[in-house]
DNA sequence: GTGAAAGCGCTAACAA
DNA sequence: TTGTTAGCGCTTTCAC
């Protein structure tokens, strides 16, 4: 039989409450009553059960994260950072994959609010907003990562993706090309990439930029289709930034397929910086998201916001950075 | 407020356990009452609380996952498919990264504990089988993927390694490969390879098989060491097995900057079939492992036994599978 | 410094 | 067919 408090209580020769005392340091114990609990306790091999506590209305500690795709290589580095941060905390987390899928979402979400979780952390897309809307009202605390909804005010942690952008489509710039495609993610934190895109682009004098701009799933087929579908327009480009690097692998396959190297006839650019940016061959330049503070980041928010709601939420961008590998050189 | 099954009761104009009854679908209910019940539920959108329902003896819901890193592809998609599986049978899975690491399984077994899981799935090495006795005295049901704990009688789902590893090693063999190198992870699951991998050597009359042996741990980098140490050999190897992708992909990169060419100068082959084997250039031909079909059974296989303990536990090997792709070809 | 007792939201006898 | 009630393991007030 599982040791419950009384049989502590009991072995302690003390009450019930003399040893919830001691487990929570509240009230005051004497050393001995201390020590002596505390002896039964390990000979018992007791641990509270987090269970009965929740039900007193103290924490579950336990943190839901929706997640588009734990074995998308992005999200499961994100999500590892979460559990690290989340456990030193003393938190334990429920993931669940929604592939940015509404039934999922919904359905988690009710999963999650049965399971009294103490608080929630979304990168899934949510395009429909009225679905955290159970979650609002029942005051549970939620920070967004690596994700955007622009309906709620919630407090969130991203990448400065405009930035990110920028970086990417300067550097592309300064290499000489001109003819420079965008192949975006079809989610909402890819449209400030997008728009620095752009921006950059007019500000250097490029014109059309129209017919370079492709929206597509993440996916690695998404991302060779995308590149094909690139190389069939009249002028090809020179250069392409991916915005992620699962679909920049896939139009790396559909540049090498169409007998052009890389970078000698088209550089490439991805986003995110995940081990498929190490492994590639001729190796991605990618501009870099920081994963592991991202994670830690929405912890700490989210832990913030459960200690202390606040009126005015918080969204912090952190900064990317360009790493120059082997997938990009001068215009040829 | 959060809605309880009192104000259910209450806005229905009944009593809990009537409500509870229409919940659970136990007892006796008019459909003329249940219509009634189910209303206000919607009505209130009230969601049953797994935590009081947990308390008075039920299931929690929750599945514990020990994982040795889930930023690793490998377990990400294993990730995936176990928590597809359990949310398809109701159960949100708890998921704790141990990098195989005792003082991490411990901790994390005890706040599973703590948080009264109603079975435990694990991937870890756990080197230290006793930690594993507090869970099976309190009945915890257990499962194993993708690893081995001799000392313990546990439910097991793994691909069949000895199998794998004769695919592999008689693969490369009738490439015409002789001196034939192996680079294992030093986990018990990669033990059989090695055997098979000696066996089928033995078998094909190939002396001097030892020099050619090395164990080493589940990185990058790691790989990548290996592999410039087999180059150190006055006799290098014109093959390599390497028993898994991760470190099969750092292998790729020594024998690169070695300036030897894949397939021409070294063979190589991987294990697992994860998306960097895909990704990597040359394609790389490896033993697939059918991570889906591992993740769905080892959850029915811990469900099983939550409903209904078994004597006899199974060990369930499931058939890996040769990819042939670009890394691998004749002996030159 | 310690203990008795009420109550958290639910289930499952048992009564009605 | 429906309702009453005693717990589940714990926290927390309030007496002692």
């Amino acid at each position: 039989m599982k040791p419950t408090i009384y049989s502590v209580a009991e072995q302690a020769g003390v009450s019930i409450s003399t040893v919830s005392k001691v487990i929570n340091n509240t009230g005051r114990i004497s050393e001995r009553t201390r020590k002596i609990v505390l002896q039964a306790i390990s000979e018992l091999n007791y641990h509270p059960s987090v269970v009965a506590s929740a039900l007193t209305g103290k924490q579950t500690k336990t943190i839901g994260l929706l997640i588009p795709d734990i074995s998308n290589p992005f999200f499961a580095e994100i999500a590892r950072s979460i559990e690290d941060r989340s456990h030193e905390l003393g938190f334990n987390v429920m993931m669940c994959s929604t592939d940015n899928n509404k039934e999922k979402e919904e359905k988690y979400l009710s999963l999650l609010i049965r399971q009294q979780i103490d608080g929630l952390i979304v990168a899934s897309a949510f395009r429909c907003a009225s679905l955290l809307e159970d979650m609002v009202k029942q005051h549970i605390p939620i920070a967004l990562v690596a994700s955007e909804i622009p309906e709620l005010s919630i407090n969130t942690v991203t990448v400065d993706d405009y930035r990110g952008s920028y970086l990417a489509t300067s550097y592309l710039l300064s290499l000489g090309h001109r003819r420079i495609a965008i192949i975006a993610e079809n989610v909402r934190s890819n449209k400030p990439r997008v728009y620095a895109f752009r921006d950059t682009m007019e500000e250097a004098g490029v014109q059309g930029i129209d017919r370079y701009v492709i929206k597509t799933e993440a996916a690695i087929t998404k991302g060779y289709e995308s590149a094909r579908q690139l190389f069939s327009l009249k002028e090809r480009p020179t250069a392409i930034f991916v915005c992620n690097d699962l679909l920049a692998i896939g139009a790396m396959q559909a540049i090498k397929e169409a007998g052009l190297s890389i970078p000698h006839d088209v550089s490439i650019i991805g986003f995110d910086n995940t081990v498929l940016s190490t492994t590639a061959t001729p190796m991605l330049t990618t501009i870099a998201q920081p994963m592991k503070e991202i994670g830690t980041k929405v912890v700490n928010l989210l832990i913030q916001e459960m200690e202390e709601p606040k009126t005015y939420k918080e969204r912090l961008l952190l900064s990317p950075e360009l790493i120059i590998r082997e997938s990009t050189a001068p215009l040829h």
